[in-house]
RNA sequence: GGGUCUGUAACUCAGCCUGGAUAGAGUGCCAGCCUUCUAAGCUGGAAGUCGCGGGUUCAAAUCCCGUCAGGCCCA
């Protein structure tokens, strides 16, 4: 029952203007759980807004979902049926199991994410791409769509051409004993460190991009060389961080395209030829003038973007959706390409949505691969993994393989909700030093409780018989309360392609969790309560368990 | 120069879209709680000119204008 929705219906028979959208939560649990601020009847009445409120408390007339109204002051207090709430919501939860808070949307949505480059190893960055894509994708398809995730490998260009040159000039055939990936990118930053002593280097690699472009046997071959270790390296990260990628695109077989369709587009008379022989187009104030072809006839980023989304809404039938996981530097790029989309009234213009993501930053700014200030993906998890080891030696003894399996997790829970729980378009400070905490606000922390609550049910079955009635505790009702949200909360985080709000509901919902277990033992309680009790521990475990798939974190029973 | 995002406790952040009842978390700090369902936990405390200045409103952290500072992008 949507005791929302219940609560308009009783209204609606007592005031007539329209009200549903000043309904509200009241700051307090003891002023009830919804409230009615009553200022915007004031002036049509003619009275105070207190008055109003004494005056419609004597009016409605609730029914079996609500037990009481209050007025205080300029406000309506109501509080809902609680013995009718417990029941409907924990019976609910323990019934559809791990189909709670789910949907049946039937969208057909691709993802795009993490678009590596193949002259250097995954970064920090990279992560938080990683992972915001895995939530999103797996709140997507918790809320019953179809998720297509594709990933767009960055192969060709003057950056991957400043590592081919270093290891030409001086790698000396040399070959990776290291992963593939950290080898390219070694030679990445000894080019720019070599760069410094010997300028005439940034014009040997614009010729060696030349000669790539004119398919050069030697050039085309090294390249090919160096891409697959790199993309090699690149893939095992992949797997360390248990992704998965349905279809993979490769730059340097379509940064060639689009420029048909920048032809098209002058043919139009959308586009036009500047006094140099570039084609461009002037777009409203603020996108302002944008080049799409330059005068020698070689693409942009931007022309092969624009084939690229056409060949995707062309491949999939019945995309509804294609959203670019890609931080927000690329704001300005995908507006423009969204706007050029439309104008070219492409197929897919409009269904496109760029999911952009704050940049991470040290203390001491910003994350520079040219410069190997970075922090490298593999390294961050591996060492994470170890200081989970260490607090794991702290409490358990276990077997090799079952420690490296928990440790595993926890690690990556901590990435996840360190790097998802603040708001997604916002840039992250990553302080090594303090970043780094399985304690508080973390995924640990969710882990935990949802261990904690396995630990419960260990012990004790839950019966089928269950008096809810018994639960009257104001933590219990609490954390109902909580649980009764989670579906909604799913439903926004989808909608506002924001996994942050599914992570913090996460912790707020531990926390009271927490709150319940140290107020109200479970297995000491009178027999029926304990059952009612239980009945709580398994709703809360099971929501946690719904969350934590979501962002393909897998529960731990025990930690 | 233009665009765009950000500025809330010592630190890291919610709250702003959709204005309302004493501005919330976590970390750190101080004081408590393990013979009791896992202390990666819980309770209490100290800590805030919501960048600054105007405006709108019965009511502004929230909306509008201006301004300062920082990030990113474009030229």
């Amino acid at each position: 029952m949507d005791f929302r929705e219940e609560l308009i219906k009783i209204l609606k028979k007592v005031i007539k203007e329209e009200f549903s959208g000043f309904i509200e939560i009241p700051p307090d649990k003891n002023l009830g759980d919804f409230a009615l601020p009553c200022f915007f009847l004031a002036k049509k009445l003619k009275k105070s807004p207190h008055q109003i409120a004494q005056e419609l408390k004597d009016k409605i007339k609730l029914n079996e979902a609500f037990e009481k109204i209050e007025s205080v002051g300029p406000y309506l207090n109501f509080f809902v049926n609680k013995k009718y709430f417990v029941k409907e919501v924990l019976s609910e939860i323990l019934k559809k199991k791990d189909k709670y808070g789910a949907q049946k949307q039937r969208k057909k949505v691709m993802v795009e994410s993490p678009g590596p480059n193949t002259n250097k190893p995954l970064h920090l960055g990279h992560v938080r791409n990683i992972l915001l894509a895995k939530g999103y994708c797996g709140t997507m398809r918790f809320l019953g769509n179809k998720v297509t995730q594709v990933d767009i490998i960055n192969d060709r260009g003057i950056h991957i051409m400043k590592s081919i040159l270093a290891y030409k000039k001086f790698g000396k055939n040399e070959k990776p004993k290291i992963k593939g990936d950290h080898f390219v990118g070694k030679y990445y930053i000894l080019y720019n460190k070599k760069l410094k002593e010997n300028p005439s280097l940034e014009k040997e690699a614009k010729e060696l991009l030349r000669k790539w472009e004119q398919d050069d046997k030697e050039t085309i071959k090294i390249w090919k060389l160096m891409n697959s270790w790199a993309l090699k390296g690149i893939r095992e990260t992949y797997k360390k961080f248990n992704l998965k990628i349905d279809k993979t695109y490769y730059e340097s077989e379509t940064y060639q395209a689009g420029k048909q369709m920048v032809f098209d587009g002058c043919k139009k008379g959308l586009f036009k030829e500047d006094s140099d022989g570039s084609i461009y187009i002037n777009l409203d104030k603020d996108l302002g003038k944008k080049v799409l072809l330059r005068n020698d006839g070689t693409s942009l980023y931007i022309t092969q973007d624009l084939y690229v989304a056409r060949k995707r809404f062309q491949e999939y039938k019945g995309l509804d959706l294609c959203v670019y996981v890609v931080a927000s530097e690329q704001d300005y790029h995908f507006k423009v390409l969204f706007k050029l989309l439309e104008l070219l009234k492409v197929k897919g213009a409009g269904k496109c949505y760029h999911l952009s993501y704050g940049l991470v930053n040290l203390p001491e700014g910003k994350l520079k691969s040219r410069e190997g200030t970075t922090v490298d993906a593999d390294n961050l998890l591996d060492e994470m993994i170890n200081l989970a080891k260490r607090e794991l030696d702290k409490r358990v003894k276990l077997d090799k393989v079952e420690k490296e399996k928990r440790a595993k997790e926890i690690a990556i829970s901590a990435l996840t909700f360190f790097l998802l729980k603040q708001d997604t378009f916002k840039d992250i400070l990553f302080d090594p030093n303090e970043s780094i905490s399985f304690e508080g606000d973390t995924g640990p922390y969710v882990q935990y409780t949802y261990a904690r609550a396995s630990s419960i049910l260990k012990k004790a079955k839950l019966n089928k018989k269950i008096n809810y009635n018994l639960l009257e505790e104001p933590i219990e009702y609490g954390l109902i309360k909580k649980l009764s949200l989670f579906g909604e909360i799913v439903l926004n985080s989808g909608n506002n392609y924001n996994p942050s709000f599914l992570v913090r509901y996460l912790i707020e919902l531990s926390h009271t969790f927490n709150e319940f277990y140290h107020l109200c033992n479970v297995l000491k309680s009178e027999k029926d309560l304990m059952v009612a009790r239980l009945a709580i521990v398994s709703a809360t475990k099971q929501v946690l368990s719904n969350g934590l798939k979501i962002l393909d974190l897998k529960p731990l029973e025990e930690m």
